[in-house]
DNA sequence: AGATTATATGCAAATAACTGCATATACTTT
DNA sequence: AAAGTATATGCAGTTATTTGCATATAATCT
């Protein structure tokens, strides 16, 4: 029971919820940490801490490149996640808005579709 | 978000989940308090203080009938909660056997469809 | 090599969630 | 009316989760 029951707690959590929305709204890319961070105005280190929580729970994967750390959905999702996320779907965009608004005008600024930062 | 929050913040806590596995394989019936502590071996009073919880995530109803009050799937799910109760649903029934035991054996004590407790 | 940047993590403090016990409430039975 | 039964809840203590700060790690740039 305890891996099913990490995946909801995974899941139940604010800001980890937001994170999901981001990865889940643009599903096509991967999103680096600081962008995360920016998005979310968050802490850099509650970030981290909440993406490794949430790759514990078999949602997301990480792939680093250079000094960065980009975060995707795990691609093959099993019938319980993949109906997870399909229920966090049917929240109204407009709860996340200002994080989705602000996740946009950053990637807006990458460079050949790589981030950086500043 | 908040509402959103509660409903996964309900389903990710062992003992909740147990309840609705309970409410959920028992789709059709009604269960009584005493029952589910019986099922799940737990006490009255948290089973009650989870319900609670589960209600306040508008997940189960209950019906007071007499001393007993009885608990039930929330009859019209919207999107997001159905589609959460469907994710769990994947969770194989092996993880809750022998609450799923233990309630059948309960239930099949009943009086005219009715709950007799002891 | 040394400085800089992006990310991760150990530890302590703060916050939130859960449990146990006692007891209240509400209904029923004698 | 009194006793009994099923359920709910206030309060205190415990346990789990999250945060903040400092700092570690790892890669890059000068």
């Amino acid at each position: 029971m305890k891996d099913y029951l990490a995946v909801l707690k995974a899941l139940g959590e604010p800001t980890r919820l937001r994170i999901m929305t981001l990865l889940t709204v643009e599903a096509d890319k991967e999103i680096c940490v600081c962008e995360i961070v920016d998005a979310l105005q968050e802490n850099q280190y509650n970030i981290s801490r909440h993406l490794k929580t949430l790759a514990e729970a078999g949602l997301v994967v990480s792939s680093k490149r250079g000094r960065w750390n980009y975060y995707s959905l795990k691609g093959d999702f099993d019938l319980y996640r993949s109906n997870l996320l399909q229920a966090i779907g049917n929240i109204p965009e407009a709860v996340f808005g200002d994080d989705l608004k602000r996740l946009r005008r950053r990637l807006a600024r990458r460079v050949d579709g790589k981030c950086v930062a500043g």
